[in-house]
Parts: C-alpha cells; sequence; structure tokens
DNA sequence: TATTTATAGAACAAACTGTTCAATATCAAA
DNA sequence: TTTGATATTGAACAGTTTGTTCTATAAATA
C-alpha cells in the first residue's frame, strides 16, 4: 500500500479513536474525523463509504489478525506469544497490557461497538479450545448453546473487569472466569 | 392524559416500532416516523426531545412496569401471574406469547438497543431471587461478579433462543438457562 | 525523468434536524 | 352549550451533515 495511503488510513483510524473515548458513536460527524486528522473530505471518502464502514474496517485492524492463526506479522498475535499460558489468559494480559489500545477502546463509551465484534472472534477461539470445556458441559445442553455460553461468559467477565477499572490481576479474571462456567 | 396527547404517542410508537422491524435505528429519521405515525413535525417534537428519548421513552413504557413490584395495573406484570412457575420461567413464557409485541422487538434487527435495558431489569429480579442461586456460586467468586454472571447468562440465553427462533418450549430454555449457571 | 496515483480544498445539491408561528381542532369543565 | 385551555397542524426557516464532483497540486513508482 502507498505510503500516503497508509498516513492518511491510519490519521483517520486514530483521529476516530480519539472521538470515541469522548463521544458517542451517533454523533460523531465526518467533519470531526476529518479535522482533527488533518486530511480533505474527499480523502475520507476516497477511504471509507460511510463512518460505519470506517467502525467495520477499524474492528478489522483491531482484532482480525489477533485472531487469525495464518498472520505472517507475529505483532499481537496470541498465537505467537511465548509461555504456556491459556489462550484467555493471554488475551486478558494483552488487555491490561492495552496492546493496540485495544484496552481503552473496550473500555470506552462506545465498548459496546467493540464487544460485539470481538465476541466473535472470540467463539472462534472457543470451538478451537473446546476439548478444554467439553467435560464441563450439562449432558442436556446443545453444542452450540454451550459455545455460545463460554464465549459470552467470556465477554461478560471481560465487561466486568472493565467496569472495576483492571484493578485485579488478569489470573485471577481467568479464575473468575473458569469457575462462572 | 389527555385522549390527543395519548393518541399521537400510541401513534408515534407503533410507527417507530414498525420502522424498527424494516431497518437500523441510526438510519430511521423523524421525517419517517411523522408520515408514518400521520402526526405533523411541531407535534413530533412536542412529545420527544429526539430520536433517543423516543427510544429510552419506548423501553421505559415496555419494561419498566413489568420490573416493578409496586404498580398498580396488574397488566403485563409478571408478579401478578397465577401458578407457581419460577420468575425466570415466566419471563420466557411471556415472550414466547409475545406479549405487548416485546418478542418481536427482541427478534427485531435492534434487538441490542432492547437487550440491553431489558438486562438492567433482569439484574434487579437476580437480586431479589438471589437465595435460590446462592448455593450454586462457586466460593471465590465476587457476588456483584456472580450477580452479573446470571443475569447475562439469562440474557444470552434468550439471544440464542431468538435465533433458534424460539422453536423450544419456555420449559425447556428455563431448564438450559438453569443448567448452564 | 515520465507516468501514475493520492490528496487538497472548495463548491455543491440533497437530506435531516430542531424551532417557530399563526390557524385550527379538540378537550374538559362550568 | 359555551368558554377557556390545550394539542395539533403545516409551513417556513436556519443550521448541519452528508456524499459527490471537480481541478490543481503533491507524492510515489518504474
Amino acid at each position: 500500500m502507498d505510503r500516503r495511503q497508509r498516513k492518511t488510513r491510519e490519521a483517520i483510524f486514530k483521529a476516530f479513536i480519539f472521538l470515541l473515548s469522548k463521544k458517542n458513536f451517533n454523533n460523531i460527524t465526518v467533519g470531526e474525523i476529518i479535522e482533527i486528522a488533518d486530511v480533505g473530505r474527499a480523502t475520507f471518502y476516497a477511504h471509507f463509504e460511510t463512518k460505519d464502514f470506517l467502525l467495520k474496517d477499524l474492528c478489522g485492524e483491531l482484532f482480525d489478525h489477533i485472531f487469525s492463526p495464518e498472520t505472517g506479522n507475529s505483532n499481537g498475535n496470541i498465537f505467537h506469544c511465548e509461555g504456556q499460558d491459556s489462550v484467555f489468559l493471554h488475551l486478558f494480559k494483552h488487555i491490561k497490557k492495552n496492546d493496540n489500545n485495544i484496552g481503552k477502546l473496550l473500555a470506552s463509551k462506545n465498548n459496546e461497538l467493540f464487544l460485539e465484534y470481538f465476541q466473535r472472534g472470540i467463539k472462534g477461539l472457543v470451538i478451537k479450545n473446546l476439548a478444554d470445556f467439553q467435560h464441563k458441559k450439562p449432558e442436556l445442553l446443545p453444542e452450540n448453546f454451550w459455545i455460545n455460553h463460554i464465549s459470552a461468559s467470556f465477554i461478560n467477565t471481560l465487561k466486568w473487569w472493565i467496569e472495576q477499572e483492571l484493578q485485579q490481576p488478569p489470573e485471577l479474571i481467568t479464575e473468575y472466569f473458569l469457575q462462572s462456567i
């Protein structure tokens, strides 16, 4: 990708993230974004069809490479971390360290926007690690209900942790998560 | 309340609900609402400050009386139902029967809007019925984490049920919910 | 260097928002 | 039924926001 394009994209994302930390997604205007990003109006629309697509692209940028094991770039990909922590402990650690600003975004006013997207990735993770949970599953429950329940519980644990301002150590949160299911 | 006001309010809510079933909240305009509700623009703004307040009022209309035990009107208040079903089974039954259109709204494109509001009420219910769940709670977990977990699991069960298009009977869903926690 | 591609920035129509006002219709109470 | 209060209408309005189009300029690429 052209360096100019990369710079523009970066600037827009940065401005957008800044605004998301200040106000509601609905109340953010393209005018504000381009003013802070310091790019032309036409440039914005050359990159993003609408504000909604900007959000979608940002989510992709933030989460997709985290969850896809095929990525060549090891930066931020949880599968390339050393140590033998569970993937879930890993995730909690990354969030606490605020890698890629994910922690901040997940704690912002607009966190539902990101949590929803985030949960999809988690679901994939749960499916990959399903064996670890299989012995806990009550027999009555359908498998897809169970998968849903685990990923939702992860997100819910995360939400609770964020409300507590990430005070607890990731290890304890992982314990809470595992105990709750 | 003046009969005229009641009619106007009703018409606006109805139009709004109709539109919510068709498209995204963000893409619904006041112009569309008043056209379908067949009321004047000034009238709309005499009733609701903005579109967001309309949503908030609708949620209040739908859920508040369901969860407040002090209401004089027994219509739709789950505490006034006969029989000795658990409150949770009761709720699932009401949703399946689509009382007050709640079932449809919770299944619409914009269900997150309502589910979020709904969960607040559920949380209150869980606190009231906490004794029933206390023996299931792992000792390690803080009480507010546990309350959060139960209400989130209820909402999550409901979401899953909606995805399955409410095929399962309420009794089975209640079982799933109870087993999952 | 020459060519391709991205950006700036201004100008634009179209749509939407929220307010105002005077005329009209409906209500509730005497 | 009459009266006074109140709600609704419909149009007009300024102020925003959106998404597009255009030309001139700047930066990347080969």
